[in-house]
DNA sequence: GATAATCCTCCAGTCACTGGAGCTTTTCGT
DNA sequence: ACGAAAAGCTCCAGTGACTGGAGGATTATC
């Protein structure tokens, strides 16, 4: 059958029992049913939608954009080019970030193979990471 | 000359005001000279400071390894094969870093992959975040 | 029917900021 | 040189996204 306390919910999506509850105050997903004694006992329409929030957010989607997801997947028939925009945002900040890591993966690695020259005073770690004009981010663009 | 107010120094790194003064009051920068009527006044040791710890934490460092790289950045008499250890260690990070977004990207592509059929009852983003198997992602690491 | 496990609510804390209130100092235009 | 405006100061409270504990009620199991 499908009912579940929020301990099974709890195991069964990954997500913590004070974090489901939290979930619930925010609005993200509905109050659920209760027992005569209070307790939520939840279906599994609730265990996919937390399953879906687990998941997103372990992707790393913004609180916001889960949200709208959440919203637009309940309405079956919303456009799903809504949707996969989302998702194209999410893709493009992600490529966004693979490259910076990229470029500072060949800071890291110069570094390193610059050898081993006695002290700190002429390691270029904090000096090339200091220097703007070397790595050629953009700050102030949140990713 | 080198001297900035709070609000230069903020210009010039990109930081904000209140949050230069939080991170003097966390420890990860020193308290500055100060004016006769109590006043920041910053050189620009202290503007490449901020500028490595914000582009560091741009890059997605967290907080405990930027302090320890730039703990050893102030002792300019640390060994430097310490410096070393810990830029290998942050290439490991970065390096792992990638991976996990190169993986979420190829998650978030195949989720594109579909094409843009109609509405969201068929729609593929939704049924991959919500079903778990579908997309083979390995939760628990973040992104 | 006892006892352990789980649940409840409420509240406080975390981290990394962010912003406002109320006041003082500095800078700038005239 | 002076007065307004801009920027600075401290202190404190709030944010987001949880996390965890206290103290007590409810379920499940033996």
């Amino acid at each position: 059958m499908s009912s579940y306390s929020i301990g099974d919910l709890s195991a069964q999506s990954g997500v913590k029992v004070p974090t489901i509850r939290y979930y619930e105050q925010i609005g993200l997903i509905a109050a659920p049913a209760r027992t005569e004694g209070n307790q939520r006992r939840y279906g599994s329409a609730e265990l996919n939608r937390l399953r879906f929030i687990a998941h997103a957010r372990d992707m790393g989607f913004a609180m916001d954009s889960l949200k709208s997801m959440l919203s637009l997947s309940t309405r079956k028939d919303a456009p799903c080019a809504k949707v996969d925009a989302i998702v194209e945002q999410h893709l493009a900040e992600v490529d966004q970030r693979i490259k910076q890591l990229t470029r500072l993966r060949g800071e890291l690695a110069g570094m390193l193979s610059g050898g081993h020259h006695g002290t700190v005073g002429e390691c270029r770690v904090v000096e090339v990471l200091s220097d703007h004009d070397h790595c050629g981010y953009e700050h102030g663009a949140a990713a």
